[in-house]
RNA sequence: GGAGAGGUGGCCGAGUGGUUGAAGGCGGCGGCCUCGAAAGCCGUUGUAUCGCUUGCGGUACCGGGGGUUCGAAUCCCCCCCUCUCCGCCA
């Protein structure tokens, strides 16, 4: 959520973060809203202000054993229209709240215009792709042949869009998943945290999900339980409502969690293969930073994530996307991008995101240095998206026959098995 | 799931309709005392928002949301959470 002073004082700077966006979302019918709500509220605290000078003046009455019938009967009037004002400001409230909720993050000065993907900016790449002798195989084709992938299973348990993992399979998610926590939490400072899965819809409304992004995520039938789209819906929650100390930022944590997306609009793109799921494991890494620092922590925990693709010896590109291929609650985003020879192109596995202070404010997260508490910046990014990930092992390890050599950093987590091969 | 007990300020804990933003204690901050510290004593101590603006004033906030009333921490209704016992489960 943005700050409702921005639009009072500082309209411009959001109308041309809108149009940088492509969002076409009326401010001045927001604005208009605010200025009657504030009115109202004004109205309403005169009222009230009266009321309570009313009050007093009955106790006195009473004390004094004296009849206060009539200021009674008069602070009755009074009453009556402060209830009609109340509801009247209730409303506008709740019509101005979801007007702002729907408002996108600004984004930074740093990122460059544009109206979609093409205006992305080539940050920096790691290493070459590899190149193969033969034709290289794609991960389903791979997985199925070594019998480590069986998406047939997948569809007659819970339809289109799921994978079943097995034997080496499983074992090298679960490989990758420890792996990529015990990087963050040893060697880079996040705090493992293992949240629910199930999360409230207030979560979901103060991590910027919610509520403009409903068809995106499932929902438990009957009950206010959503699954969680990504850790950072519990993680952005876990000091919902809080003032932390200034002292202690920025606070890092690392969490690993399936991740539910229904892919609503996505029909069509990637059906084959474990690219798009409506169920996958991803590894995030997340931050509570004040103002000052949230940029450098940004490109950190970038790098942090970066790490793992290092070690993993697969060669990726960030890039820095522009303001119309941005997430709603982004003030700026990298996406990693790894090598996928079986795609033949570069495809994201991590995105990163400094939030500023847009889900501090929805979540009331703030934190307290000199006197008045101040929203803290939120960053998120995945560390990485472990399905992706391996599916990345798989087509960049793959050889001529089929097999898979199991990259030597993982090794440790797969009992010492060196190369994947076909179960006969 | 059944029965009961609770949720008050940073913490503990009073308070069952009227100067209660809330006694008292702890903690924190400032001061006195001291060579210094402890103890003791005195004072002070929340958040948000609006308006004039070094300060002051208005309003709201006692788990959350509705309601009754001139007036609600206090009465009524709904929800959430915690604790105890029973049941069930991993």
């Amino acid at each position: 959520m943005i700050d409702a002073k921005l639009l009072r004082d500082n309209i411009d700077v959001l109308r041309t973060a809108l149009e940088n966006r492509r969002s076409s979302i009326n401010l001045e019918a927001i604005l208009a809203l605010d200025a009657s709500r504030r009115q109202l509220l004004y109205d309403l605290e005169q009222l009230r202000a009266e009321q309570n000078r009313a009050s007093e003046e009955i106790v006195k009455l009473k004390r004094a054993k004296q009849d206060a019938a009539e200021a009674i009967a008069a602070m009755k009037k009074v009453s009556d229209t402060a209830k009609e004002l109340e509801e009247r400001v209730r409303d506008f409230d709740t019509q101005l709240r979801d007007q702002l909720l729907i408002i996108p993050n600004i984004p930074h000065e740093s990122v460059p215009v544009g109206p979609d993907a093409g205006s992305n900016r080539l940050e920096r790449k790691w290493e070459e792709p590899p190149h193969f002798d033969f034709a290289p195989r794609d991960h389903i084709e791979l997985g199925e042949k070594l019998g480590i992938l069986d998406f047939e299973s997948a569809a007659k348990i819970s339809g289109a869009r799921f994978t079943v993992l097995k034997g080496a399979g499983a074992r090298l998610e679960r490989a990758l998943t420890n792996f990529m926590l015990d990087v963050h939490t040893r060697e880079h400072g996040y705090t493992e945290i293992l949240p629910p899965f199930l999360v409230l819809g207030s979560s979901m409304e103060g991590a910027g999900q919610l509520p403009k992004f409903a068809d995106e995520a499932f929902s438990v039938k009957g009950r206010d339980l959503w699954l969680v789209p990504t850790a950072e819906v519990p993680l952005t929650n876990l000091h919902r409502d809080e003032i932390l100390d200034a002292e202690l930022l920025p606070l890092k944590y690392v969490a690993y969690t399936p991740c539910f997306r229904s892919e609503a609009g996505s029909y069509g793109k990637d059906t084959r293969g474990m690219l798009r799921q409506h169920q996958f494991d991803k590894v995030e890494l997340y931050k509570f930073t004040t103002a000052e620092t949230s940029c450098d922590e940004h490109d950190a925990l970038t790098q942090n994530a970066e790490v793992i693709l290092q070690r993993l010896g697969l060669a990726y590109q960030v890039i820095t996307l522009s303001t119309g291929d941005m997430g709603f609650g982004a003030a700026k985003t990298y996406d990693i991008e790894v090598w996928l020879p079986g795609q033949d192109c570069y495809r994201e596995i991590s995105s990163c995101s400094n939030c500023t202070d847009f889900q501090a404010r929805r979540a009331n997260i703030r934190c307290r240095r000199e006197k008045k508490p101040e929203f803290v910046h939120t960053l998120n990014g995945s560390g990485l998206a472990v399905g992706r990930t391996l599916i990345a092992v798989i087509e960049n390890y793959q050889q001529a026959d089929g097999s898979v050599i199991v990259p030597e950093v993982l090794r440790p987590y797969m009992n010492g098995m060196e190369r994947i091969e076909p179960v006969a």
